[in-house]
DNA sequence: CGAGCGCTTGACCGGCGTCAACACCCGTGG
DNA sequence: CCACGGGTGTTGACGCCGGTCAAGCGCTCG
């Protein structure tokens, strides 16, 4: 059985052509003459935090387009240790790789609240050979995602701890309100910059007692960038 | 002008169908009707090391694969500081981000004697349309660029130096030649590592004293693993 | 044979990991 | 309503890994 659906919840199916975020998603450029193939119900999931889309070398039947919220990625290490090579965020393709292998690379579990779009790969790979619209957002979603993995090691991953910590504060910015940056847990945080918890934790106060940021909330996941260009020039 | 013509020798242009490493590139599947398709000549280009194949926001006209050696991709950072990505090789794209943004996303700069195919950008758009053969081979390699992409943060920048030192000496073994490893200047191996080319040297000359491998020549880039296992397990 | 470059090695130091104590938030149950 | 407990975040003390600075070595090529 899939085990998405456990701690899922079924929101019914989906119109796309009235989705609210139609520009950044796959079916984006779709015409009447594509979408009169789309027999397949398209599923609209919501998922607490903390719950698990798929694991690595699973099978996959379909791939999901993220509607709202964080997904990350994990590598579990031989010895126990958890890596998060990428976070997802709007707009992004939970398991794309899966529509060349078949099979998901990674672990994928929720950060946030997250509501999905589930599509069937089947569909995918029906539409995209009669649809070149299909065809080039598919291959914008690619390109994102590389540049996504690219950023990570460039950014999140090289320099000291309050560098990365102040990178990744800025990665982190809302869309809609830049000035605002949503983070994790400290020991997610530290599985993202490969920095133990305690280092995370010392950095992001300093960047507090510095005026660079400030906590929006009493639980230390929301922040106001109070100097976005000082935090870009961290050595 | 195209600046990857400064460094390289022309070597002719190439008949794909008798293409050495066929199974590999793009032109893989495609049959006699796709190639019929192909009129414009595909150059076959070799370039010493340290050329510089395209700079970051370089308007892109052509992609490349790799035939054979190695390519890094760069990042300059605003302190003046190289950061490498990921390295390409055989069989690999260079430049495959542009066929979706129409520039390069990053330095590639060559690490070795590099041979590599050029195609035009706009082929590989007019075949890509009505080929699904060649859609497919596109699928497979945007895949692997993106799983070599994860694989550099899971692998290569997580741990230990010593760690990453070994996984690097796993990553750079020869496709046919399991039980050898080529690698780089160190300073190059520190860009990957997120390292002082001093460590790099210090852990290398350690995993040579513990008998896990052994130099295979007097310059330091050509390395035999003895013990792949331990390799692997180390923390 | 000497110059230059890259690699190695040593001494020292600082940043980050380790271990531990404590603060704070929140849900639970008395 | 408060007491309690667990989970998460913060902060301090200390030690080690890796960065810094410097000297010396070996190879290559004039």
């Amino acid at each position: 059985m899939i085990p998405i659906k456990v701690e899922s919840a079924w929101k019914g199916t989906v119109d796309c052509e009235k989705c609210g975020i139609r520009d950044m998603v796959l079916f984006a450029d779709l015409n009447q003459e594509d979408f009169a193939q789309i027999h397949t119900p398209i599923d609209d999931l919501h998922h607490l935090p903390r719950s698990v889309l798929h694991v690595e070398s699973q099978h996959a039947e379909s791939i999901m387009t993220i509607r709202s919220g964080f997904v990350k990625l994990v590598r579990n290490t031989s010895d126990g240790r958890q890596r998060i090579v990428r976070v997802l965020r709007q707009g992004d393709i939970v398991g794309l790789e899966a529509l060349a292998t078949g099979r998901y690379g990674s672990e994928a579990v929720t950060l946030t609240d997250v509501s999905v779009c589930r599509i069937p790969i089947h569909l995918i790979k029906k539409l995209s050979q009669t649809s070149p619209r299909l065809h080039n957002r598919l291959t914008t979603k690619w390109e994102s995602a590389l540049k996504n993995a690219d950023d990570w090691i460039a950014d999140l991953n090289f320099g000291s701890a309050r560098r990365r910590v102040a990178q990744l504060m800025l990665k982190m910015r809302d869309g809609f309100q830049p000035e605002m940056a949503l983070v994790f847990s400290r020991e997610d945080m530290g599985a993202m910059l490969d920095l133990k918890l305690e280092t995370v934790s010392r950095e992001v106060s300093q960047l507090v007692r510095q005026n660079l940021i400030r906590p929006a909330d009493k639980s230390g996941r929301r922040y106001e960038i109070l100097d976005a260009e000082m935090l870009a020039r961290i050595d």
